[in-house]
DNA sequence: TATTCTAGAACAAAAGGAGAACAAAAATGC
DNA sequence: GCATTTTTGTTCTCCTTTTGTTCTAGAATA
């Protein structure tokens, strides 16, 4: 899951934590990863902090905070640790933003047998676009976060920037068709470059 | 099942995974199988993760895992913990016996927001009987035990004493119908005392 | 305000992964 | 034994992700 430089970095934030009580300020890292730069180490805390190892407080100095971290579902060998996991609720898709532009606190626990390996969110579905593929209007989807899709899969997909949308993913060549589950809704076909992917859907669940 | 070299593999990731909690990378692998490609490494890869023994994201660095290999459900389905709930996993529904003629220790763990009170049980879905309502083959159902529901709720409903089908419910005067959510369905409809509810849904998963 | 930090864009380079094509070796079936 | 299939090794090419660097901005605070 973690990259070398993730896991070195992480190791070294856990023990300046540990002996310091204040985390190390991204000068201290930088010199200790032997970099000559500070964007560096802001790109590993931020995979660091994607990948839920840790937390940090933006613009804030020194406030970095280690996650006991869970790993997303039992990850070495033998060994089963299978605490549900707390999932960000990143908002309803179909909202009409991008999903990174929703700022929300708010989790939702999710067994773990729902996720595999990689960054994992929730959103609740809006609108009955899916309804053939039993994805109704309510329900919460577990997405795991990625770019890339094989033909077929159910989506979240980012359209211009602003659209978000969750449907099956279809490309041809250089063009993309986003494919609804519900006869009243059309196919649609945009350019590659006007859609992106923002995870696959992993996961559903529904309360009555 | 597993040939010599994805055998020998498969214990060089796991052995790395335990002590350096970071996945070998393709060249990493190559060195220690004395290959000259990386190719080769991949072929292996790709066929330990047929075999369902380790996981893997695709275009990510060192993102391998180690799938605990038991053929065995409970350990896909994860364990009891705190916060989530192991509900057990009680079969299959539609499968023609009463529920609790199916004897089962397999658990499912569900978050806790899932259910409120009382007894619950989770079942497997099996028929798209219920396909408009969003409920569809394979998806695991949580079901709150009780012996009444409301009109048109949807209920796990034992038609003279073996027969379990997860249906809507209507009862009308001493005549109970079991209403599927599929035109391609008929709905149902018995004397009330050839009826029994056996529990209420509350709740639906589904892994993707 | 000066100082100290964090945020993040932009570009280049390195590391890592995907996969086709072809050949040799090993296992399997008859 | 002989033909067939499966596994393995190698070479090559292409693409994506990760990392390093430089530079500029913005926020927090003494």
């Amino acid at each position: 899951m973690l990259t070398p430089k993730q896991y070195k970095l992480l190791q070294f934030i856990e023990k300046t934590l540990a002996e310091q009580k204040v985390s190390p300020s991204f000068e201290e890292m930088k010199d200790f990863m032997g970099l000559k730069s500070k964007s560096g180490i802001h790109r590993l805390v931020a995979g660091l902090e994607a990948k839920g190892y840790i937390r940090h407080l933006p613009n804030q100095a020194r406030a970095l905070e280690i996650i006991p971290h869970q790993p997303n579902i039992s990850s070495f060998y033998g060994v089963s640790n299978d605490d549900s996991v707390a999932l960000p609720l990143v908002g309803k898709i179909a909202a009409g933003y991008p999903i990174e532009a929703v700022a929300t606190q708010d989790t939702i626990s999710v067994p773990p047998q729902m996720m595999g390996l990689g960054e994992h969110y929730a959103l609740v579905v809006e609108g009955d676009s899916m309804k053939d593929a039993g994805i109704m209007d309510g329900d919460t989807v577990i997405i795991r976060r990625a770019n890339r899709a094989n033909d077929g899969t159910i989506v979240v997909a980012l359209v211009d920037g602003f659209e978000v949308t969750l449907k099956k993913w279809h490309m041809k060549g250089n063009s993309v068709a986003l494919e609804p589950a519900n006869p009243a809704y059309q196919t649609r076909i945009f350019s590659a470059d006007r859609v992106e992917i923002q995870g696959i859907l992993v996961g559903l669940m529904r309360q009555y």
